[in-house]
RNA sequence: GGGCCGGUAGUCUAGCUCGGUUAGGACAUCCGCUUGACGUGCGGAAGGUCGCCGGUUCAAAUCCGGCCCGGCCCA
């Protein structure tokens, strides 16, 4: 075996990067191995990405966390499993749809509808695929698949199935959330709140025994017309003794009773309020509570109905303005206040969210709120804090999951009905994937009538239905028969702001289907912001796009910004400086390994003779303590300390200290001896490997790169990322090493100080040193590094005493002291 | 209103679990140096009441209590 050849100067970090990434997907390294039953197994939970047709930076955050795991565990002798899926359905793709071609979903039929919104998906899918691709990520790409093809819809119409058949799932009139521009329902974790400027009206409702009035106070007078109660708190003596009379709601002229409810405000308003059909959820709980009659006054695109009189057919705003002036001119309006009031909207279009009654299908998730807290406390969460996030989120729900949309780009539920009798068809478990729009039952007659003729069910399942089975589809569920080997996932990454809906739904639904927790860890980022602190978002103008920064750094120190902007789960402002930073460390490993090659022309990994000298004991020790902090803040998922450690280590440790120290001995073998050389060639070699193994699953690429030029041979793994993972040799931890090293480094860098201050530069010759060791160990100690020592300050006559004395002081040994003349 | 997270040099951040080095690092600033890997570099310097107030302790950035200020989530 030849020595080792030098790497060139150039470092082209944009095309190393575009290069590994081919050969590494055309090796297949990154495939999961289901033949492989002696390896223990670690599968990822990739969240399937809503195809939004950016990979934008809050993905490479979230994906690099991950993927350093993956290659972190792969180099530890884990089988990985990283799939990489899409989850196409959804109201974001419609609504962009519509936008797009100027249209309603109703405008077109169905089936034309949805292949429009396929093919906006598969161009999105192509941007994102090629930002996780030149972000180097060890994605499994034979695992690819899209929760729209129908392979997938037969998951997730199956899960349905079986949740049915489990008594999970049921169809009912409930009030939901509705989203009156999308026109469907939608899910509690659907509704965004943010805080608007409203108004509060005082408004004057008569009594019926005609002895005065009531004033209540209301957000949405508009919806006086579905008053159906006036309620006060039991406990309020202004109010208290009407409770049982009636009022008449103006307007309308109804006659509604005054009922006592804990839940109202006395300082609020008035302390009486008008209990609405709906107005917000406050409503729904009440008119439960007192089992009140419901009046729907909108309709399903949020205009007002016949149930609301004479403003029938105007919208919501139009209705409050038309109300308030009639109040106004009747004189029940008392006065109108300014209020901030916090409003729900709909995520996807920020339309404000309406409450209806509708024929919807459900999903039981109350029942589960227990387990779901009890298999909380079992999962191991990144940051720890973050498991009460889901569990108050679960506690919070006081709604089951409505499950079912009036939409078209989603999973359809396997339903008909029965035209005769109604009777609900539930598809078999071996028809599906079917769309009941399309096919009708494989039955002949309706088996409680005979009928022969069916209605499909026409509305679609929410997407969460098709993403929260991910953990048992990844795993092979349901045609593997040994999926349970991969289930639960070991790790499911996931943003804090989806934490009550991803890791919320993958846990209730897989309790419900298979009675076990779908992920034993759970690894949460947090928000990527912008450089001023604020949430990153194109409209506050902090926006930067991903291609942007990949182009300029590379993949490699854009993974060092996601790493190292702060700990993990905390929210990480985008920096340009701290990419500047992570290119800069890239050039300056390049720098290193390439002077480590250059010295290594003549030299023959593992042939021995070699006399390691204090420093490269000292530099070796360090090495095997740094392995040992890596690794556990690995383990712990502390991605920050790991990459700071190394990067630290690296570049002042090995660089600017050992490298330094060791040139002379490098340079001028006839002075030093053969023996030492190549104990620093050694230890040269040694740490470089053993810090492109650490960086690896950082920054993939330029370790790669080098290992590939300098290790490949000698190592024989076919890439760095499958070596396997350095455990710290204990017997070169060396305690008495690192001190007497410490000691000659605090030296050479008083030397250099003293240097800096006289204005000298750094290789000015020094004709003599003497240095006042203090005792006759430290001399001891300094008279074995004086080789270093001396070719390191270029001082041609060092003349080491044992006692105290004169000069310079070095700082962490006081006893230590020096004088210098210069030449 | 409730819950959670955070408040450390001009900026950002580590340390806090388990109290004890001179509170570590990066960026920016200042001074020097073209040193046979690297000026995308090297050496050096300056910059901190660790949010505020109390308590525990020989000892508090760290533990406890209260308060103030930001952020997030939820009512």
């Amino acid at each position: 075996m030849s020595g080792v050849k030098p790497l060139p100067k150039e470092l082209d970090i944009l095309a190393i990067e575009r290069k590994w990434q081919r050969l590494w997907e055309e090796w297949g390294i990154y495939r999961f191995d289901w033949n492989d039953y002696t390896r223990p197994t670690f599968s990822i939970d990739t969240p399937p990405p809503y195809p939004s047709g950016e990979f934008h930076m809050g993905n490479v955050l979230n994906w690099t966390y991950f993927d350093i795991v993956a290659r972190y565990k792969r180099m530890g002798g884990f089988n990985v499993f990283f799939p990489q899926g899409w989850d196409c359905h959804g109201l974001g793709i419609e609504v962009q749809v519509e936008r797009e071609h100027n249209i309603r979903k109703r405008d077109l039929p169905p089936d034309k509808f949805r292949s429009l919104c396929m093919r906006l998906v598969e161009k999105y899918i192509a941007m994102m695929k090629e930002g996780i691709m030149r972000l180097g990520c060890s994605v499994d790409w034979t695992t690819e698949y899209r929760t729209m093809d129908p392979d997938y819809w037969r998951k997730t119409q199956l899960s349905f199935i079986i949740l049915y058949k489990k008594g999970y799932i049921y169809q009912g009139t409930h009030p939901v959330n509705w989203c009156p521009r999308c026109e469907t329902a939608i899910a509690d974790a659907e509704v965004e709140y943010e805080e608007r400027d409203g108004k509060l009206h005082y408004i004057r409702f008569p009594l019926a025994d005609g002895c005065g009035h009531l004033t209540i106070a209301t957000t949405r007078p508009e919806f006086i017309p579905a008053c159906v109660a006036v309620a006060v708190n039991p406990t309020d003596t202004r109010h208290n003794k009407y409770i049982g009379k009636s009022v008449t709601v103006p307007i309308v002229n109804r006659t509604v009773e005054i009922i006592p409810d804990d839940a109202v405000d006395p300082s609020f308003g008035t302390g009486v309020v008008m209990i609405c059909t709906y107005g917000d959820k406050e409503d729904v709980r009440t008119v439960k509570r007192h089992n009140l009659p419901v009046i729907t006054i909108l309709t399903e695109n949020g205009l007002i109905n016949e149930n609301g009189g004479k403003y029938k057919g105007l919208t919501v705003e139009e209705a409050r303005k038309a109300i308030v002036e009639d109040l106004k001119a009747e004189g029940f309006l008392d006065k109108i206040e300014p209020i901030k009031q916090e409003i729900g909207l709909c995520q996807r279009c920020e339309t404000p969210v309406e409450i209806l009654e509708r024929k919807q299908w459900f999903m039981k998730t109350r029942p589960l709120t227990d387990r779901v807290e009890k298999e909380a406390h079992e999962v191991v969460w990144y940051p720890d804090y973050m498991k009460y996030r889901l569990i108050d989120w679960a506690r919070s729900l006081d709604w089951d999951w409505v499950i079912s949309r009036q939409r078209i780009f989603a999973t359809p539920i396997p339903i008909w009905y029965c035209k005769n009798c109604g009777e609900t068809i539930l598809a078999d478990e071996s028809w599906v994937p079917v769309d009941p729009k399309l096919e009708r039952p494989r039955i002949d007659a309706c088996p409680k009538c005979g009928h022969r003729e069916f209605t499909p069910e026409t509305d679609v399942l929410d997407t969460w239905m098709d993403s929260s089975i991910t953990c048992a589809v990844h795993a092979g569920w349901p045609d593997r028969p040994d999926w349970r080997r991969l289930f639960p996932a070991d790790l499911h990454p996931s943003g804090v702001d989806i934490i009550r809906t991803w890791a919320y739904y993958l846990m209730v639904r897989h309790l419900a289907l298979f009675d076990m927790k779908p992920y034993k860890s759970c690894l949460i980022n947090g928000m990527v912001l912008g450089s001023d602190g604020r949430k990153m978002s194109k409209s506050l103008k902090n926006y930067v796009a991903t291609p942007e920064v990949l182009n300029k750094h590379g993949a490699d120190a854009a993974r060092q910004w996601a790493a190292a902007g702060g700990a993990t789960g905390s929210d990480i402002p985008f920096r340009w400086p701290d990419v500047e930073y992570g290119r800069r460390f890239l050039t300056k490993l390049w720098n290193a390994a390439r002077f480590v090659g250059s010295q290594l022309a003549d030299y023959k990994p593992g042939n021995g003779g070699y006399a390691l000298q204090l420093l490269d004991k000292w530099v070796l020790s360090k090495m095997e303590k740094l392995t040992q902090r890596v690794t556990e803040a690995l383990e712990k998922c502390q991605f920050n300390v790991a990459i700071e450690e190394v990067r630290n280590f690296t570049w002042h440790v090995f660089c600017d200290q050992y490298i330094e120290a060791v040139k002379d001995r490098l340079y001028k073998p006839e002075i030093y001896g053969e023996a030492k050389r190549k104990a620093a060639q050694n230890t040269l070699y040694t740490v470089l490997y053993r810090l492109l193994q650490l960086l690896a699953p950082v920054t993939p690429h330029i370790t790669e790169e080098i290992y590939q030029n300098m290790y490949a041979e000698h190592v024989g793994a076919k890439s760095v990322h499958l070596t396997k993972w350095p455990e710290a040799d204990l017997s070169r931890i060396d305690e008495k090493a690192e001190n007497e090293g410490d000691l000659l480094m605090a030296l050479i860098t008083e030397i250099r100080r003293d240097k800096a201050e006289k204005r000298r530069p750094l290789n000015a010759v020094i004709k003599l040193v003497r240095v006042y060791a203090g005792d006759n160990e430290k001399a001891r100690i300094i008279e074995e590094g004086r080789e270093d020592v001396a070719g390191t300050c270029k001082i041609v006559r060092l003349e080491v005493l044992p006692r105290k004395g004169e000069g310079r002081q070095v700082p962490q040994y006081p006893e230590l002291s020096f004088t210098i003349e210069y030449g």
